[in-house]
DNA sequence: CGATTGTTTGATCTCTCTCAATGGGCGTGG
DNA sequence: CCACGCCCATTGAGAGAGATCAAACAATCG
């Protein structure tokens, strides 16, 4: 996670590419150039079953460093521009040279790295046990502590089938869940992108997966 | 991802600890030594939710390094031993001693969390879209390649009930999956804990998430 | 060798997917 | 700036995969 600072600095070593909605960077391209940071919008790592069927395995917004080395195995995930995204291909080797040097620069990007793989597990938890309501509670909760200013206004940084395929559920189901959750008066949704937390302690105890036969007529 | 000579010159600075299986490392006390090195059997991630549901995110087996360090929030996830375990608690503060002296081994460190960090995205790919069936025939997959000597047998590094728990899946269904895989003669199933590769291309096949409907009656 | 824990099998239930059709919002081009 | 068209969100009805429950069986450990 660096600064604003930090990447444009960076970028001058770098090409930055503007990216519409739904483009991809397929694995195969990646290789030489694994290493992307996000300046602004959205971006997937997507992986396409054989028979069409996507998976979203993680997102990343504006200042997060994509770096998709992966020793001893091939490169298998592609990206995705979840929304319009600027992005900046960075040059591994140029940016193994700055991390040699500078001490800080490089506990910040072996930070990065672990904050990444915890955002993973992290992840894994939702997908494994969790029922559909859970896991879109839990994705607010996700896009509210990422996104970059606390607010009371959550800008959701995909739309809803991205959603779907980032929890592991059908579009449909995204679009039911966050009726329910609305019904139940934990979130208020004004715009199809936007949510306001009503009920933060109750919306926490369902994505935390709390059984709440209570509240169902038991 | 460090030689065994290596894991046992660290040891002398930590301790070493025999874990009997189910033995729980809770996240509270793992803040203070955050880092652990499997010497011998599966260590897993686990996390319970609320109401008691049990998720494991990931699992690593003998010379993995775990580094459950997150900066900017809580650990959260418990280690458990999957099997009768050896560990190695490592001091934090001496281990990056050695990596800030010892260039190659801070390479090694990297490409550990890059490798773990790319595991969990492709757990994460087999969580969101895959069936039952082609969950459990990755899952075999996963255990070949990871398992220390390249060899036709593949012992399951864990029971059935954590298998389950690793693939978000009922103890009964991974059961019916490992028969149904038997069935269709992919793979042999001698023991409880140990599988054998029958047909791989079609377990692959399954496991990439091709539609096979032609082999189902139609 | 007995008790506990884990696996297997079968029957039923339920949550989510699937399919299809309608409606709305956003971006594009005029 | 407005209108059109397309993509996305929504809604409903039905089907299916896996969960659940229960009970028998096997394996492991002390």
């Amino acid at each position: 996670m660096l600064r604003k600072e930090e990447l444009e600095h960076l970028s001058r070593f770098s090409s930055t590419i503007k990216l519409a909605r739904k483009t991809v960077l397929r694995a195969d391209s990646l290789s030489l150039s694994p290493v992307t940071a996000v300046i602004e919008g959205t971006i997937g790592i997507q992986h396409i079953l054989d028979d069409g069927r996507r998976s979203i395995a993680a997102f990343y917004l504006s200042g997060d460093i994509i770096d998709l080395r992966t020793p001893g195995t091939d490169q298998r995930h592609d990206l995705v521009a979840l929304t319009r995204a600027t992005i900046c291909r960075l040059s591994p080797a140029v940016l193994d040279d700055v991390l040699q040097l500078n001490e800080s620069a490089r506990a910040v990007s072996v930070d990065n790295l672990r904050r990444q793989k915890c955002l993973a597990l992290d992840h894994s938890v939702d997908l494994t046990k969790k029922r559909a309501l859970e896991k879109v509670a839990s994705f607010v909760f996700e896009c509210r502590d990422r996104q970059p200013t606390v607010a009371a206004e959550i800008k959701l940084p995909m739309q809803h089938c991205d959603i779907a395929d980032y929890l592991g559920l059908r579009p449909e189901t995204v679009s039911r869940c966050l009726h329910e959750l609305q019904d139940s008066k934990m979130i208020e949704q004004p715009t199809v992108s936007c949510i306001t937390i009503k009920d933060a302690g109750a919306l926490r105890t369902l994505a935390d997966g709390t059984k709440h036969d209570g509240e169902r007529a038991r």
